[in-house]
DNA sequence: TATAAATATGCCTTGACACGTATATACGTG
DNA sequence: CACGTATATACGTGTCAAGGCATATTTATA
């Protein structure tokens, strides 16, 4: 019951894995919490505060069928979601040749980036410097 | 140090909305951490644990500047996002005009969309029904 | 109406992550 | 080379949500 204190956001709701499957599982058709509950090997208790969860924020609806109850999508907090990448598709459309240079250089020199920032107070750093990268993990 | 064990998946480094909120203002021009800090009224030790969140999961690179480090978006990871999205873009867009026969259905008639539904074994409920919506909260 | 099937809820545990505070590290400058 | 600035990291803490298990609720059927 405590359900959904913080989860406005669209994208916490789709942050979940499980949560995720579903809606990709909806997207055929309307299926029923036991449909959902098999294909996706899921316990039903799960299924059913996943689904709960959706549809308190409105990722879907619910029919009664029966005993059953079917779900299937509501596209509003998708393009929610849509919406707010917008802005980057933008960006990355403006750069994708930018970006392609960038990487073209990447591997004929290993001195990163670097060498490409010239400007700014012409205050570089003098020496190697290799940027010893500590954080690029992954 | 700990940081990372799941949020593999790009929703999950997406759903912090102060993380989304660095996106954003990355969208313009690359920053430095002191910028963001400022702009965003953070503290820095979070702007940087953000930052790196962020740089570890492909979603921003680092260069150095003297001191500072300027972070810039990569754009890789939103379109994962967005290819999520392509599956559910083509069923919204389906759907549109059925949404909105729908949509118009159910400000007329108050019995939901449960009057649509007339197939399956023919099983239907008899009586008034109301589908009590014991969960339609929010 | 007792029983089974389908789904929803409640309670509890656990783990992860966001945030704060303190501190370390790196770099430039006097 | 001591000091200030910019950024990263370590540690401790609280919170919240995901999952498991048991049980309630609803509806169909015998």
């Amino acid at each position: 019951m405590a359900y959904i204190k913080d989860m406005e956001s669209a994208f916490e709701i789709i942050a979940e894995p499980n949560r995720r499957a579903i809606l990709s599982l909806l997207v055929s058709s309307e299926q029923s919490v036991g449909e959902i509950e098999r294909r996706l090997h899921m316990t039903q208790p799960m299924v059913s505060k996943h689904l709960r969860v959706l549809r308190e924020t409105g990722f879907v609806e619910s029919t009664v069928d029966a005993q059953r109850r079917l779900y299937r999508l509501k596209p509003e907090r998708f393009q929610e979601v849509d919406t707010w990448l917008e802005q980057f598709r933008r960006f990355w459309s403006e750069h994708v040749d930018a970006l392609e240079r960038h990487l073209g250089r990447m591997e004929s020199s290993k001195p990163t980036t670097q060498a490409t920032r010239t400007k700014k107070k012409g205050k570089r750093l003098r020496g190697p410097n290799r940027e010893r990268d500590r954080g690029e993990t992954k």
